[in-house]
DNA sequence: CAACACAGGTCCTCAGACAACCTGAGAGGT
DNA sequence: ACCTCTCAGGTTGTCTGAGGACCTGTGTTG
């Protein structure tokens, strides 16, 4: 199936990138009236029911708003920008150390917040760390990221899970390739376990101080790697 | 103006929210095809036209995709959940909690990363919030936030000036109305001066720890009237 | 000067016609 | 029995026309 696969573009769908390219290439600003549907059909070269679509489709993606008998308004020039992306664009250093910066202070509030359950769920999480120590780095690194996961949700503040959890895949696969590169566990498969245990025992005892300067050490230490494989 | 502001809403836009509706509430999963255009028009009583323009805004959303001949299928059921939306739903006190965390951190780093270039910035922003105590609460609380913004940006984190950015409007409004409600401008119309100008004079100093206490202390405090406020 | 009316332009809705495409069922051939 | 082809029915895509609702700017009147 070489070609039967391939399906002309609905004009619909060309117009609609053609005015979004338009609006996202600084053509048409915030606040432009953009040309009338019918002035839009005859530059185009289609049909008005087609623009009105292409214009409904744009509308849909928020760039632009209609309102009638004026015209229809350029609102955005770029969809929100998600945090993903941004995380994806910005510096890993920069990432790992606002991580850093949000991990301790939560670590400090788990050591008081914590209930039972958030314990249980520590504990099991140091386990499957060292369940994970006997399996590949990928696997390693993800049982890790959930037991600093299950510190940050023992904070008991719903926002920080939320914003662990969006810097969470940024750093995985660099901190995977971290791992391998420099063979971070070829003497040891389970680094750092001693320091975790500590960690988890901190919060039980409801030493904040302690729980936030052992992940202070740990992520500092990470953090250097990073700032060293960089350059 | 009383009546004359409000417009119907326009029935593409109406037959638009119930289809989402349909979609985000779980009536059509992913992948489900979407009833055929005339039978939307007849079950939504409007034409099919209308029907094929509510479409594109979803497919403009993201939310559906149209294949001539097959059908119109759903392909994601909800936009992906903004960072502006999340804290929106979120409690203030844990979004400023999390706000607290990080800003006290990046003051620590401000002391010792900022150039001369950030104490311009600092001192300007600290004047700016002197002259707004002349104004309404809006405004200072404006200037207060654009305050802490320059000891953001002074810490050298693209990523933290992003998050403040996120974390500002959403405070913003409550700031202001527990200025108002508590008539925290009353006896002094610029609270925290000597604070912020000891803060702007630590990080100049390059002293982390003193600008950093200063912050926190600053914050708990209204952090407390937040909760106080809530209850 | 303010209020009102009107003209022209713009978006909104519906209907109809035809084209392009897809899918499933049935018929015919091997 | 299995495979291939054809066709019918249903679906989306495009265009056109008609009329309605709305908005804005200009001109007229009191």
């Amino acid at each position: 199936m070489p070609l039967g696969m391939l399906r002309a573009t609905p004009l619909v769908e060309q117009a609609t990138e053609h005015l979004r390219e338009q609006i996202t290439g600084g053509h048409w600003p915030i606040g432009t009236r953009l040309p009338g549907e019918n002035a839009l059909a005859k530059t185009l070269g289609v049909g008005r029911s087609t623009v009105r679509e292409a214009l409904r489709a744009l509308a849909g993606a928020g760039l632009v708003q209609a309102r009638q008998g004026s015209g229809v308004f350029v609102i955005a020039t770029e969809p929100a920008d998600d945090w993903a992306t941004r995380l994806r664009r910005a510096a890993i250093t920069d990432v790992y150390e606002v991580r850093m910066m949000v991990e301790t202070q939560a670590a400090r509030l788990a050591a008081t917040r914590r209930t039972d359950d958030d314990l249980a769920s520590l504990e099991a999480a140091l386990q499957a760390r060292r369940a994970a120590a006997g399996g590949d780095d990928g696997d390693f690194v993800d049982a890790d990221i959930a037991l600093h996961a299950a510190v940050v949700a023992a904070a008991r503040n719903p926002v920080l899970d939320d914003l662990f959890a969006e810097f969470a895949p940024r750093l995985r696969g660099r901190l995977v390739d971290l791992v391998e590169l420099l063979g971070l566990r070829h003497t040891d498969p389970n680094p750092g376990d001693d320091a975790h245990a500590a960690l988890v025992d901190a919060i039980r005892r409801g030493d904040g101080e302690a729980a936030s300067g052992i992940l202070q050490a740990e992520l500092e230490q990470t953090l250097a790697l990073l700032h060293r494989d960089v350059t």
